[in-house]
DNA sequence: CATGAATGAGCTTTCATTCAT
DNA sequence: GATGAATGAAAGCTCATTCAT
């Protein structure tokens, strides 16, 4: 009774990380170069199975299904992400919001600078939500980013740094968005869209500081006068 | 015999287009309805034709291939929203930056409103341009929107609407970026997913207020003083 | 909206029928083997697919799903009894109980001898209802077969013939379960459980007429007396 | 070495039944579930192991096959039965032969009543015969239990109790038939198919005495006058 | 111009069993 | 004696596309 269906079904993974790092990590390398070649939907566990090198029926004592894999490059790529966690992310309450931001615009390219296949999966991921199976894991990842980026403009309505009128939910969701968009920018403009490591280039910093800007000052001109509406006058 | 073989390379299209109304329209619901369902990669030509009530030679008669099926959605979805183009944004140069972009992204909505499923699918596609097929379709919908952003910026720097120091190529994509957003934000937010119509509601000009007013004057706190509505005063 | 799921989903066989009757009987004779030979459970769709020579997707043009090829088998089985109804069943009112179903054992096992795979699955499925997916359909031939049982014995109470003091619903049960009984004992004792035709004796009629001797009067002596209990004196 | 290798090819159990009660006992416990939910053919040792929580290696090291433990749930099914077997049947020369009948069909319903689960696997298994591998050993059930039977005909003919006239291999196949068949009309009509002990009535005499009835006098009326209670004055 | 049967490669997943530790 | 990772054949089923009529 207590025996039935204990360790089957909750199989997210278990025999996969007792694997020999060699091997786990070729098998989460083939699996990241197959999502992001494929997206989820057209990644094929054959092709996963025979570019690792490894039995079809091996598979399906690692992972529970194609989504279980994908759940698990996903996490792992957001694990390797803690390392860039920087001291000035540290201690959020010790900076004001523009540096935080910038810091964290930072290192989301830093990270996919240096993987740029893990960088690439997990920001399509973000970004394309209609993988039915796989939404409630989506809008997770989505809710804990805008959580956060909401948490940090209370702090810095707070300290007088943010207008308060803005509305967070919407202003936190436009951060999120604009994180991804910094990243599609520089993937997609700077390097072209290759995957290759080699051709992205070094510098993304002038990407983050045009982001900042319009994140903090918008795009109006800043001499003019307005009138009451908002509405610029003549 | 030569017409034969004609219809048979250019296909796109051509024998779909004399199709009755009726049918022709039919076709076109179910794909769509297909598309926004299951996405490109799962849609399924099966289901579609079995849902239209067509012959599945028929449809190869009419399309190419799901992509070609798929371009000619987009393309009906984007004549489509020409019908939605008000006096506002066929005189542009007769309006200030702010106004046409608030006109062009309750357009947008709009549209979207009052056609849900088309709305849907144009919207995830821009989002998705992961499907290797059709990434330079996508591709070109994506600049052709973001060559219109900047000619507005443009013209709005020109007439020192704009801060000038702005870079265009960069500020253009965040808006198009913004647009999508605002899709998002109304589409998952508000209506928490829901395709059907009923569900969706009426007002999003506050949605839009917010994102001009984040375009316009970005979050950081203003030095000017601010009356209790968050409108400036002079 | 009318179109959708419309043909696609209802698939019992429809494309099926129109074959050739040559190459239908042959996927039908194949199937009906490959049951009798490894029950539903364990025929294999690939098998059949080989042994009718036609291809796998074809395959599911036909049927739905082995659940549907199954349930057309026994569809067929069940007209091409209807051939070997004789006039004796055809005017039921017209002879007494007992030899309606003498006619009736002996028309199944006429069938079952001159169709013997044919006969063997329809036996074997009745008797086997612990295939989940088909649990109603077996249970509509058992209830319908009941149901026909029951009407019998009414009459024959009606008329006298039968003890008006059994339980319809039992005896009904009993009386199914001693014709599949009768199948049973002619398969596996007489023929040894071959399906081969050549192997199946030409004289059922001892069994069925000891199968009527023992429904008719038990197996108790019959000239004892009896005490008041029904049960047997010394 | 060598009691290595005996090991191996005797293996019906051996080490298996060294084990510790409770970890055997759960074994069979889940192994009876399993058949009893998924029939021979879909149960699976990949999930009797999971759900009795032991080693893949260790169940091959127990029982050399799925059969094999198939083989070892009957036999101790087999065995608890003979717990149930009364003083009545422990002298079955010192009573006539219906009241041996009767108790033989009341103990094995009452032994399925106290334990549904393995009722039902030991009744499903005699009745489907159709699994090759193991047609050998249900033939060996059936043929034992109707050589039960007939022994007990043969007293009973001796006795003068029953019909001299009756083919004691006949009559033998239809009282095992009839057993089966009331265990089958208990459980699914009376019980509704339930395996849940709740759901099982108490009172399965009626049933008994029903057939006890039917195999007595069967079902021609009665020359003899009746009284209203249906039960037989001299 | 319409049809829809035919195709076979491909899909994800489960299977019973082996064997090195 | 116990383990559980490894295996690859096989399962049922769907796919986009072709082509003869």
């Amino acid at each position: 009774m207590t025996a039935r269906s204990h360790n089957y079904t909750l199989m997210p993974k278990n025999t996969f990380l007792n694997l020999p790092d060699e091997k786990r990590t070729l098998i989460e390398d083939v699996a990241m170069q197959e999502f992001a070649e494929f997206g989820f939907a057209n990644a094929s566990i054959n092709r996963i199975v025979a570019n690792a090198g490894i039995a079809k029926g091996s598979f399906y004592q690692y992972f529970a299904n194609k989504g279980d894999l994908f759940q698990h490059i996903l996490a792992r790529i957001s694990q390797e992400k803690l390392a860039y966690v920087t001291p000035v992310l540290q201690s959020p309450t010790q900076h004001d919001f523009f540096t935080l931001l910038q810091e964290l615009f930072r290192v989301g390219l830093a990270y996919a600078k240096n993987n740029p296949i893990a960088g690439y999966v997990g920001f399509e991921i973000i970004k394309n939500q209609n993988i039915d199976e796989l939404q409630e894991l989506f809008q997770s990842y989505r809710t804990s980013g805008i959580e956060f980026y909401k948490s940090l403009l209370l702090q810095g309505i707070a300290r007088g740094e943010l207008d308060p009128d803005i509305d967070l939910d919407f202003v936190g969701h436009m951060l999120l968005e604009l994180q991804l968009a910094s990243f599609n920018y520089y993937f997609n403009v700077i390097n072209h869209g290759s995957l290759d490591p080699e051709d992205w280039g070094d510098d993304f910093m002038p990407i983050i500081n045009k982001m900042i800007q319009f994140i903090k000052n918008g795009v109006q001109a800043q001499t003019e006068t307005l009138n009451s509406t908002g509405v610029l006058s003549q």
